[in-house]
DNA sequence: CGTCTATTTGAATGTACTCAAAAGCGGTGG
DNA sequence: CCACCGCTTTTGAGTACATTCAAATAGACG
């Protein structure tokens, strides 16, 4: 189990000695996902959050008409739960799901309570991580009432540039609040003229 | 000034002695706004957070066209402050302005550094400010993206039912992604049938 | 290679916007 | 305390953006 990019994604905001180091490494769980595997899917209770080393998810939900809607994606060195599920232990209306083949380490709510208090400096960690993860929703917001669909999808590619060879249109048309058949119409409409 | 309110919101997720309490109130700073003032303005830096002990505030943008957008409102027992500006000392892009006459306990960055420092139960205390407030944005983002604008307004009024007192119709417009006109449309429509 | 799913294309439709004007409402000054 | 002014809300007609449904084409996986 590699776990050089977690230890350097941790150092971003807090520095452990070793023998925290060590401490946080044994709560942590490597698991193997096979694309279109679930880390999590709708009605259970998120016990876990995972530490993505290798692959990519989404989080959706199906609405009452069958549509998918994406409220995001994950790929390497970001943690990726559901976090309504997992912060409140309530069940979960959402999915979440591999989108290439997959390796993430699990961290479960139970350990991560005890980090808290065994290392307090994890406080601060994910205080941060939570901010940052904040401001990010915040801007999406704000876009989401405030732009078109093309301007959308433009910012996106610009925010995103590598999640358009990751993820299918189909999954990036959900993202952005659109149909797959308008985004089409789009693309075709930005590669011309 | 009355500290009541804000040692009871805090005391719902840490518990603090007489002398840590004390510490706290000694770095807080009691501002009076009339409505329509400004606690943050386009292109400042948030140096402040600020709870709300009376009144209301929207947080908004002004986009390329002059037309508004308004980010969130927040009421009592809230906290608001530009918080990307805030997190990043960054000039702010949108502005902070009381809607109420109002009254807030304002917190520097600096004292709120000191803070974690000087009483590290203050980490934990906004680590779940921001996973609370990172819930709910991640719940209103799947409803911009998978809601129509009718079942928006409904869930807005459900979920915030004083909101529609307390703040313009032209307001709620903006927050919920619409023009005004359009939801005034809605609300005939709503109430007739 | 065949099957299944994703993407494209097009026509018809619906949701929400723009612009304009009237009506309603609240605050302010006489 | 009333009248006026400015801003908000309503109403309506015309329009644009985005969806729905359907069918053809392209691509990916077993």
């Amino acid at each position: 189990m590699n776990t050089n990019s977690i230890l350097k994604n941790i150092s971003k905001h807090i520095t452990l000695d070793k023998k925290e180091e060590d401490y946080f490494i044994s709560i942590l769980r490597f698991k193997k996902l096979n694309r279109k595997e679930f880390l999590l899917s709708e009605g259970e209770i998120a016990i876990h959050t995972n530490y993505i080393l290798k692959g990519s998810f989404r989080n959706y939900r199906i609405d009452k008409d069958g549509v998918e809607h994406i409220a995001y994606f994950a790929i390497e060195d970001w943690w990726i739960s559901d976090i309504h599920s997992f912060l409140t232990a309530s069940p979960s209306r959402n999915f979440v799901e591999a989108v290439e083949d997959s390796e993430v380490l699990e961290l479960t709510k139970a350990n991560l309570e005890k980090l808290y208090l065994a290392v307090p400096k994890f406080e601060r960690f994910f205080r941060i991580l939570r901010e940052n993860a904040f401001i990010g929703q915040y801007e999406r917001i704000i876009q989401n009432i405030s732009l078109s669909a093309e301007e959308r999808y433009i910012n996106f590619l610009t925010k995103y540039p590598q999640f358009e060879q990751r993820f299918p249109q189909k999954q990036i048309a959900s993202y952005l609040g659109i149909t797959p058949e308008f985004l089409s119409v789009m693309r075709s409409r930005l590669a011309k003229p």
